[in-house]
DNA sequence: CATGATGTCTGACTTTAGTCAGGTATCTCC
DNA sequence: GGAGATACCTGACTAAAGTCAGACATCATG
């Protein structure tokens, strides 16, 4: 009952059933689950159709049925595509966007009703998100983004936050040397940002300098996805990028009270050197040569 | 992207496809998984027929179908129960016990390879206890055991290694008043165990003594399953054991440095009192009338 | 513009899951 | 020992999901 396969497996049997409630809350509405899903799948954006049938495993003949079904009841249109007539794309009618959000407030009610049930729904929310990584990890995309769009921002607010945790002065942004969004953009850096299933959970900031070197800046990785060694892969792509930017000397400054972050770059050909900035935080530096 | 509801429901899409995987690594045995399900579930040591199907929540035709192809197949023998020929028994046949040892092979290797990938797999293995213990509450059970079966055993090591963690001076079990398991046995007493799908996720004992009142003691909620209410649950069932042993009055002693036990008392009817012992360890002492 | 590849659709089929109405043997209880 | 309840089984049925082969229009390419 207590070694570790027989805790996963528990879990197993505890989602199962929970996911299979869901199921049924779907069946309330009076179809088939097959085209529940393809309903929600072109609710949630999917219009190609080849990409629907591909994204729920669908076979050809069987996805067509379910559309002509959806389109029987008058949920759905679908449409050649103008670049290429074979192809189709469907889009929800006006009535087809009344069911889905049906469906959609169905999914929110049971997701709400499993948070409602836990006085301490914060922890529920962070074993979430750990599990949702582990069990999506191969599906983490590295995107380079902009260091000031939406997902940037919210990676970096839980950055300082976290900073603001773990140094014992706290943190201060303003005290901090900010990188210009600018100096994180090509051709002089990237932002680089790990999404996995629409959740930012990791980000790291390649910044171009002057000074014949460009610096490693806002390395952060959720707290869920700790253990997924995605600090490495981000730290890899960014140092592709520099190379394809024809950036030779990569710098970086750390805290020694993020011996995690130390310990990487250690591992990974990073070689000490001298405070290089005047950062009142950082009290360890990196250099690597590409 | 970031709200709980959103949260929940990436959690679900992760979770979904896992469980799909197991399912479709079950089909790879070449036997439909309703029949899977049922020879399963009889491994699992389930054995009468009503109760599996109870279980599984299937039709009585239906069962008697799949039981009937697992027969056929030489997987199991069924036999009429001898208190009550009308019903019946089903046991694997010793291939029966090859082929769910083949299932039990492939459910172990997904979950291990869940934790494979994962460097710190005891972050993610509490995250899932929390979780299905979130997910199963209404289905956690308390049960009167033994105070030296594995169980309660299991429960007391947990507690007495977090007392450890957060008592300043450490916590050793030797130097407090450790209760005679007699002292926690019907009629003097009882020790309650709450049971989520097999594992032990909370204690408590009622320790009779010859004062005039009985103790509370060993008070224990999982760190997995804070935040269900389940400290209260246990604590009323002990004092529903209390008053039907004919206990009058309740004391039990605790620490500051475990404020929601203190939170938790005060807001149930009890009362602060002078200390009543001389155990080194709690600075805070309680008592209830019943 | 002919050829082969591609994307979708249709018809014919199978498997799985599930429902429902009896039927039979057995049990409980008067 | 008979009446009614219970547990399981069987036959007949339906719905859903999925498979497969071939048809058809459209596209890319030489």
């Amino acid at each position: 009952m207590l070694d570790p396969v027989s805790r996963v497996r528990r879990f197993n049997r505890a989602v199962t059933s929970a996911v299979g409630a869901l199921d049924t809350s779907f069946l309330g509405r009076g179809r088939p689950l097959g085209a529940a899903r393809v309903l929600n799948a072109i609710g949630h954006g999917r219009s190609d159709v080849a990409e629907i049938r591909d994204y729920l495993g669908l076979d050809s003949g069987l996805m067509s049925r379910l559309l002509r079904s959806l389109e029987d009841e008058g949920l759905i249109e679908t449409n050649a595509r103008e670049d290429d007539a074979r192809r189709r794309m469907a889009k929800l009618t006006r009535a087809g966007r009344r069911e889905f959000a049906a469906y959609e407030a169905l999914s929110n009610a049971q997701a709400d009703g499993i948070l409602a049930q836990h006085s301490q729904a914060e922890a529920l929310l962070a074993a979430m998100d750990l599990i949702a990584s582990a069990l999506t990890r191969e599906r983490v995309t590295l995107n380079e983004m902009d260091p000031q769009g939406a997902e940037a921002r919210y990676c970096l607010g839980e950055y300082y936050a976290e900073l603001g945790r773990r140094f014992k002065q706290g943190f201060d942004v303003s005290r901090s040397r900010d990188p210009d969004a600018k100096d994180m953009r090509r051709p002089r850096g990237t932002f680089i940002v790990a999404i996995s299933d629409t959740l930012p959970i990791g980000c790291v900031g390649l910044k171009g300098t002057d000074h014949g070197y460009a610096e490693i800046k806002r390395l952060w990785v959720a707290p869920a996805a700790r253990g997924l060694r995605l600090g490495r892969r981000l730290m890899d792509a960014t140092e592709d990028a520099a190379r394809e930017l024809g950036i030779r000397l990569l710098r970086l400054d750390t805290n020694s009270a993020l011996p995690e972050a130390g310990q990487l770059y250690r591992s990974t050909g990073w070689r000490e050197i001298p405070r290089f900035n005047d950062d009142p935080y950082p009290d360890l530096f990196f250099e690597k040569r590409l």
